[in-house]
DNA sequence: CATGAATGAGTGTTCATTCAT
DNA sequence: CATGAATGAACACTCATTCAT
C-alpha cells in the first residue's frame, strides 16, 4: 500500500491534472459544500443542521447541494469519508518515515492524536449529535475505511511478527484495543473544558506504555 | 459507599415502604413507561420513535408521558440512568462478596460484560443511533453516574494500594483503560451476528490478562 | 338493493344514532375537512390547492388534516366517493318512487344532470384539472363506485326485459351507451358559459330520446 | 377543405421546401423534442416528467427544450396538437376516398379508433395523468383542434343533409355525442387488460349502430 | 389525574426556469 | 445557438407538546 493507492477525489491538492475542466470544477464545487457542511455539522448536530443552513453557509442555493450531493445523509457520510481519507494519507506518509514496530505504532499513535485534536470541531458531530457508533457501521463498507483497517492490521501484524506484540490474541483484536484506547483518551481530553491548553498528542508514550505493558505493577 | 446510598427512585423492589402511597404509585407509573420507552426506543432509535408509540406501548395516553417526564429527551436520559443504577447495583452487590483487588476487579469485569449481554438490545440504542458519545457528556453530570465513576476509581485505587497495579500512572487513566479495553470487547460482540452464540462474560479471564499485562509479548 | 345497503360513513344525516360520540365527532370532522377540500380543490384544482389551503379554509391546523386522512390524493378520492355516495343515494330513493323502465330511466337521467348542476363547482376538478379519466380507474375499484355499477347495470337489464331496450348488445354496453351521452350534454352544457341559465335537467327527454332512437332520422 | 390546409408545421415530411434552411432546422429540432418528449410523458406522465428527463432522451440540454418551447406546458400542448393533427391527416385522407355519409361515418369512426388503438401509449397521457378535460378547454382555442371540428361538423352536417342523420338536434350537439360515444368506448378498451387482444376498430359497426339507432327494442 | 385530539412550526427534496459561458 | 449548472420557491408530511374535557 502506498499513498497513491488513495482515492484522490475531492481534495483539492490531489485533483490529477489530467481531470477535465468539469470534472475539476464538480469536484471543487463538492469540495466547497462539504467544507461549509463540516462546518455547519460541527455546530449544530446532524439532527439541528439544515441543508438550508449549509448551503447558506457554502454560499449556495438548497438546491445546488443537491446537485452533488443524494441527500443529507450522503452529504454527511463524505465529510466522514474525507476525514477519513485525510488522517489515512496523513498516517501512511508519516508510518513510512520511521523504522520498526514500535515506531511505527508510536508514530500511529502521535499522528491519530494530533488530528484529532486538529480537527477537534469537527469532531463534535460524533460526540455531541447522533450515531457515533452506526456510522461505523455504514463505514465499515466504505472504501476508505477498508482502506485504513487493512493499513492498521498491517501495523499490528508487522508487531506481532516483530515479536513487540503477543500472538496469542487475534490482530484484530489487539487493533481493536489500541483503537478503544485512542479513542477513549481522545474523548477524556475532549470532554475536558481545560483540555484545550493540555496536550493530546504529548500522551502518545503512556499510551504506548499502557498499551503494551498493562496496568500492572512490576 | 454502600449500597443503601443509590438513589432508590423508580425500581419497584427498592421503593421503600415510608413512601406516600401517592408517591409509590407515581414510581409505578414511570417504571411503567421507562419499561415501555427502552422497548420502543431499542427497537426503533431515539429519532423514529415517537411518544405516541412508546404511549401506546405502555397502554397510557400520550400526555400522561408528559406528566412524569419533562420531555422526550429527559425519558430517553431516565432510561439511561435507570440501567446504571441497576448495574451499578449489581457490582456494588457483588464485589462485597468477594476479598482481594484482583477478584474485585475480575468480578467488575464478568459482571460488566454480563450487564451488556442481558441488556443487548438496550444497548442498540447506543451503538444504531443517536449520540453515544453526546449521552456520555450529559451522564458525566448526572449523579448517577457520578456514583458509577466514584465507585470505578475506588475499585482501582484499591488495587493501587494493594500492589496489583502500578502507580506511576493516574488513576482515572488507569480506570479509562480498562473502561476502553470493556468497550472493545464488548462491541466487537455486540458486532458479530455470530455473537449470539459466543460468551461475552467469559472473556473475562482475557480481558483481565490484557489490562494487567497488556499487549507485549514476554 | 336497497337504500340501507350504501355505506353510511360520513354523511351526518346518515350517522346512526348508535355509533359512539367519539366516532360521531370523528366523522364530522371528517365531513368539516372534506367540505372544505371539495371548495379548495374546485376553486384551485388538484395540484396547485394544498394540503395547507386546506386546514385553512376547514379552520383546522394542518396536521388535523391527517389524523383524519392518509394523505393528499386519499383526502381527494375521500370527496369523490363521497360525491358517488350521495348521487347513488338519491337516484336510489327517486327510482324507488316511480315504476316501469322507461320512467325509472328518464328519473336516473333527470336526477343525474340534476345533481350535476348542483354541484357544478365540485365538478370543475374534475374538468378543469386532473386525471379525469385516472381517477375512473381508481374508482373502478373503490365500494362505492361497484354500488353505482350495479345498480346501473340493474336499471338496464331491467330495461331489457321489459322489452323496452334492445338485447343483441351487452347491457354493459348500453350502459357506457347511456353515460356517454349523458356526460357528452353535461360537458356541453358546462362549457358553455352561458350555459348557467339553460336547464340541463331539462334536457332529459332529448336525451332519452337520443338513447332509445339514436341519430338516425326516421 | 383538405389535406393541404392543414397546418404542416413540424412534421417533417410535410415540410415544404420553400421554408429557410434555418427555419427547417427549427422544424427538425422541435420534432426531435416533440417526439422525446412523447416518450418520456407516456413512460411517466405529465406531473412526473421533467423537463430533464425530455431533454435527455432528445439528447439536448436542458436550457435547448426552452429555445423551442415557451414551458413545459406548451411543449405538452405541442405533442397533443400534433397528434391531433396527424389523427385529422389520416381522417381527411381516408374519408375522401369513400362515397355517402353512412360510409364516411364508418371511416371516420373506424379511423379514429384505430388511431387510439396505434397511439396507446400515447394515450396514456390523457388516462392516467392530468386534465383529460383541461386540455379540451384549451384546445378549443387551438387551430388544429378548430379544423379537426369543423371537419367533424361538415362531417355531420352532410349526414343530416343526406337524410342519415336527425335535424331537429344541433348538429354540434350530435358531433359531442359521437365523439363521447367514441370516448367511451375507446377508454373501456384501454381500461381492460384483456383488452389488447380485443380489437377496437373492430366495434365500428356496433357503434355505428348505437349511435344511428339507439339502444331501443324494435 | 388521565386523556388524546389538535396544533403548527419545521425540513428534506424536487424541478421548472434562467443565464453566464 | 447550445449548454447545463445554479437557482429557490414551494409543499407534503411529521411529531413533540399542549390543554380542554
Amino acid at each position: 500500500m502506498n499513498i497513491y493507492s488513495l482515492n484522490p477525489e475531492i481534495t483539492e491538492e490531489a485533483v490529477p491534472v489530467q481531470l477535465g475542466r468539469k470534472e475539476r470544477h464538480r469536484l471543487l464545487r463538492k469540495a466547497d459544500i462539504i467544507a461549509a457542511a463540516e462546518h455547519v455539522f460541527a455546530l449544530k448536530g446532524y439532527h439541528k443542521a439544515t441543508i438550508q443552513d449549509i448551503a447558506r453557509q457554502a454560499q449556495y442555493a438548497t438546491g445546488t447541494v443537491y446537485l452533488y450531493f443524494e441527500d443529507k445523509n450522503s452529504l454527511y457520510f463524505s465529510i466522514i469519508e474525507e476525514k477519513i481519507r485525510e488522517l489515512l494519507r496523513i498516517l501512511i506518509a508519516k508510518i513510512a518515515q520511521v523504522k520498526g514496530a514500535r515506531l511505527k505504532l508510536g508514530t500511529f499513535i502521535y499522528e491519530s492524536l494530533r488530528f484529532f485534536e486538529m480537527n477537534k470541531d469537527f469532531f463534535r458531530i460524533f460526540i455531541q449529535e447522533e450515531s457515533s457508533l452506526s456510522i461505523k457501521s455504514k463505514l465499515a463498507k466504505s472504501p476508505v475505511a477498508s482502506k485504513r483497517r487493512e493499513m492498521f492490521n498491517a501495523l499490528i501484524k508487522e508487531a506481532q511478527s516483530e515479536g513487540l506484540v503477543r500472538r496469542d490474541i487475534e490482530t484484530t483484536q489487539i487493533k481493536e484495543l489500541l483503537e478503544s484506547i485512542l479513542v477513549s483518551f481522545a474523548f477524556n481530553w475532549w470532554k475536558e473544558p481545560s483540555g484545550q491548553e493540555k496536550d493530546l498528542k504529548g500522551m502518545t508514550a503512556i499510551i504506548l506504555d499502557l498499551f503494551l505493558n498493562g496496568a500492572k505493577k512490576r
